[in-house]
DNA sequence: GATGAATGAGTGTTCATTCAT
DNA sequence: AATGAATGAACACTCATTCAT
């Protein structure tokens, strides 16, 4: 099963991911993750420690499942369209619960900085991710804007259909 | 200085738009608006209740910001980028917080459909506003989608930048 | 049994008395008032708040004891013999267990201003007791330090003997 | 640096003159010296342990402070004095934090007589030292009084002004 | 219509101590 | 002799809501 510490870390990625980070409290971690409350305290100093752990485990599971969907693409097109299918496919998987970074933005207070760092490094890596597929970042930044606000209104809507739309569009601009 | 509801869904009004929904407590909007805590009940029978008011109230107050700002324009190219700008100016305004309803979407749980339809129906409106405009599905909902984006990109990043890429960007898309 | 506030500050009165500061926490003082920590926090916003009040309760009633036990002597020494033998009286009742004020002042960090400040006037108060029984403040502040020694050195050998010889003092000193 | 035991020796000498018993943690201890905290518990079995070894070691220091800060006195009077300058130094030095021993003693439950008799027993010697130097119990208790009162009147009310006026009695009452 | 007192269930965090290695 | 991980119990405090008046 794993140490008391990769425990908190699983039961953690699990619960943020799905109820999001206020809504899931220290207590109902420590006793889905059978860890004691002071083991806890051991391995992160804070609820928003966590965090950032849980924000950094994301980042990386979240990024290889990304690589993993659109890899196999043949083109570049078809690769970009594979990373919208993507978000279709997570949607399914984690039920239109939309971007965990996004989804904390605005759980937390404007002023933490530590956490607000840590997602925008997160969607810069994201904005990056286009940019050195199309190296072109007016192009990148506008199929990265559809992106976002793909998995943002299909949250919203609790539907791909925008997604579909994006696709669509995207299919047309790298024409 | 109005009766004890016009005096909460003020004090509301402020305070939700600033700190959001979860980090509002009724202590502090019964204490800011000075009314009793019973007299909060008497006109709101839950949080989520005045959750819902406030999302009717902010609604209105939205669109009447957009339509005063935009309003004035000559043509139909000029009234999108004045849309934009509104943008713009609510950041600075608001000091990058965002949307409201989409903040309050990530903080309720995916299954409050209450809440939830108060915010799909505002963000239809506006999806309609575009198409009202444009005559053209899929020329507004593109826009729609970078609109979108540059709140929640602005937001993020504490910065206009996406949102003066998004006007130049729907400046070519519409000639 | 009186309203929930009078209950929590009889409850803090008998624990501070006994246990003191540190050593009682908002759990017992609930638990033995019979009342809900939230009933408790609207009362008192925090337990250093409730410390306040103790200190000023047990110096409403610490003063008025020395009043009622040493009022009817016949002369200014029997008076001041009085107050000693009123220690005795409660070392007996109070198990030795000191004064209250200066066992909080051990139990606070230097830097909490608003209980010293409390602990403080309580003592000048004191210090001003003797003085105008005794018009001379070399004296009186003679007595002050005897009396003060006398409350410590009981509690700290659990015993009388030091007030039994601060009385022999007196009686010395006011010949 | 000296062992283990010794960094948590000293460190704890400092933690616990500055801060008090209580408001310490074991955890502090540890973190300052710089120990392993299962080597803490390899050193002393409890907290309650270290409290002992720490008023021993403060015992030796203190008195040895005195001494060292009296002897060159040239006369009886002349040493009595110093004594209550040495609290003044003192009080400069540790910024009127006021009596380790006494401080405990108001931390403690009233039934730790581990703790309580090696307090007794420093306050014993302290009397001890006035009866030596005066060959008079009843003189050197009523001295011990003034000074100690002089200890804890200007933790108090942070001043040596109680200080000065017991130097003026003890000059007058060995004259 | 308006109130202030009261509440049960929860928050995140820290304590001194013990364990297996 | 030395360690870092693990713990149960307690800490002070806050939440949205209800009740009697």
């Amino acid at each position: 099963m794993g140490s008391p510490k990769q425990r908190i870390v699983e039961t953690t990625f699990d619960l943020f991911s799905k109820q999001g980070y206020n809504s899931t409290g220290i207590n109902q971690i420590i006793a889905e993750a059978g860890v004691a409350k002071a083991s806890f305290y051991q391995h992160f100093k804070s609820k928003e420690d966590l965090c950032v752990e849980f924000l950094n485990v994301r980042h990386e599971y979240w990024f290889k499942e990304l690589i993993d969907f659109s890899s196999q693409a043949e083109d570049l097109q078809n690769q970009l369209i594979k990373a919208f299918d993507f978000l279709i496919y997570m949607n399914e998987k984690e039920h239109f619960r939309g971007c965990s970074f996004l989804n904390i933005l605005s759980e937390i207070p404007a002023d933490n900085i530590k956490i607000l760092s840590v997602i925008q490094s997160h969607k810069s890596d994201l904005r990056n991710y286009f940019l050195e597929l199309l190296k072109d970042d007016a192009l990148s930044d506008h199929i990265y804007m559809l992106f976002e606000s793909s998995i943002i209104e299909s949250q919203l809507f609790k539907s791909n259909e925008l997604i579909e739309k994006s696709k669509q569009i995207v299919t047309n601009l790298i024409y």
